[in-house]
DNA sequence: TCAGATATTATGTATGCACATATTATCACG
DNA sequence: CGTGATAATATGTGCATACATAATATCTGA
């Protein structure tokens, strides 16, 4: 007898929303009813269901049974590039370069936004990523020294600050957003650009438990073009 | 004699990784090993190593064991915006204008990206997407109407087009992607921002099958900001 | 010593069962 | 006619077991 896969099922069930058999919004069958259907156990399907439903398409409710979803939540999975990993995947040279490194107590807005008392000091760094040479992204980057004090002694030259934080305060939370932005000219200079030019921002925040680790904005050259997928 | 689940078992799994009892590149014990520690089935332990390693955690290997990332896969989950419910989420309320809605033969770029033939026609829409009344984003579609004849017949003033694409072609595969462009001068128009602004751009094509169903560009006020989870 | 066959092992997953839980449907009672 | 208690039900999940599969480790023979 061949075995029935959770894979097998779930294509199924995929392919019976997709031509219409089950259209939107409508109630499908229960799990008992297409474990006998399919000839497997009702866990099998269970973990086929489920998994639909974290990916949107079904929405299941205790004694409410599984109905195909509206309006699907579409979720785009986007991968957070490691800048270099980014650039050596595409066949160039990686090479970064730090513009500036400094210990001082941040400005009001920063540290509002690093939620630091008035008389903590925090890490600024500036750092250039280039891509065969040329410029790719310019970083702004604000470390919170209070809660990682190794980062002071971190070689910058080795590895690039992101990099170091990734591989050294892994795991933590955050948030992520995105926007465009007329360049300045500060960012026209390091990034070989035009004043004025419209860049692409990721602004990131990084959580260790309750602390804020590092707050990060990541200026992409121009024309730059962040992949997903659905 | 307490059940011990798989969300409080990969709790734990997840506290000894960041507490840094089992560092980046180490193996962890075996799911047998793990089973017996918490006092629970090797099933239980087996979905919380599981989803650790979806969410890109974890590495596992037939054989190899499993062991914690190197370079954790960061994946934002971003929840595609159904423009109208961001907006009315926001409080706002929502309005759309049809500005131009024509059947005609694509200019070759169009054609190409539709992955059309020639001498086939398509839908070519442009929506303003209003938030209290003022613009909020700007859409120009291309809808294959070979493929969705019953395009032709909707009324774009009771529902968007994008609303009843989601709603009347749901899951299908396409891609996603993101840039910044500078405000030309139909576009500083739509928006009321000026030529020259920096404008964030969402593009997304959307399959069915093999069949390309649509192909958009949305362009959103100047200031948006897209929001992500990690 | 090295290549190829073989054994070992950790994860992958299907199954049947039991019970938990949330929600809906039903029913009895004022 | 409502309203609150109660029953019914679909999903959620844990457990023990068995076998599949992939990758590594070991052994064997030239």
């Amino acid at each position: 007898m061949a075995v029935v896969s959770h894979r097998f099922v779930k294509g199924a069930i995929l392919g019976r929303i997709q031509s219409g058999e089950w259209g939107l919004g409508d109630l499908i069958p229960a799990e008992t009813d297409l474990a006998v259907h399919y000839g497997c156990a009702r866990a099998t399907v269970n973990r086929a269901l489920r998994e639909l439903a974290e990916e949107g398409l079904v929405l299941r409710k205790r004694k409410g049974g599984t109905r195909v979803r509206q309006m699907p939540v579409r979720q785009a999975k986007l991968a957070i590039p490691v800048i270099r990993e980014q650039i050596e995947s595409a066949g160039a040279v990686y090479r970064h370069h730090t513009i500036t490194r400094e210990v001082r107590v941040p400005d009001e807005v920063s540290r509002k936004k690093l939620n630091l008392r008035e008389d903590i000091s925090a890490a600024y760094i500036e750092t250039l990523h280039l891509a065969d040479n040329a410029p790719y992204a310019f970083e702004r980057r604000w470390v919170n020294v209070d809660a990682i004090p190794d980062f002071l002694n971190v070689d910058l030259a080795a590895v690039s600050a992101n990099e170091w934080l990734v591989r050294s305060v892994p795991f933590s939370l955050g948030s992520l957003s995105f926007c465009a932005i007329k360049a300045d000219a500060l960012i026209a200079k390091s990034l070989g650009c035009a004043v004025d030019a419209a860049i692409f921002s990721m602004n990131r925040t990084t959580w260790l438990d309750d602390r804020l680790i590092t707050d990060m904005e990541l200026l992409f050259r121009e024309g730059y073009i962040l992949q997903s997928v659905l």
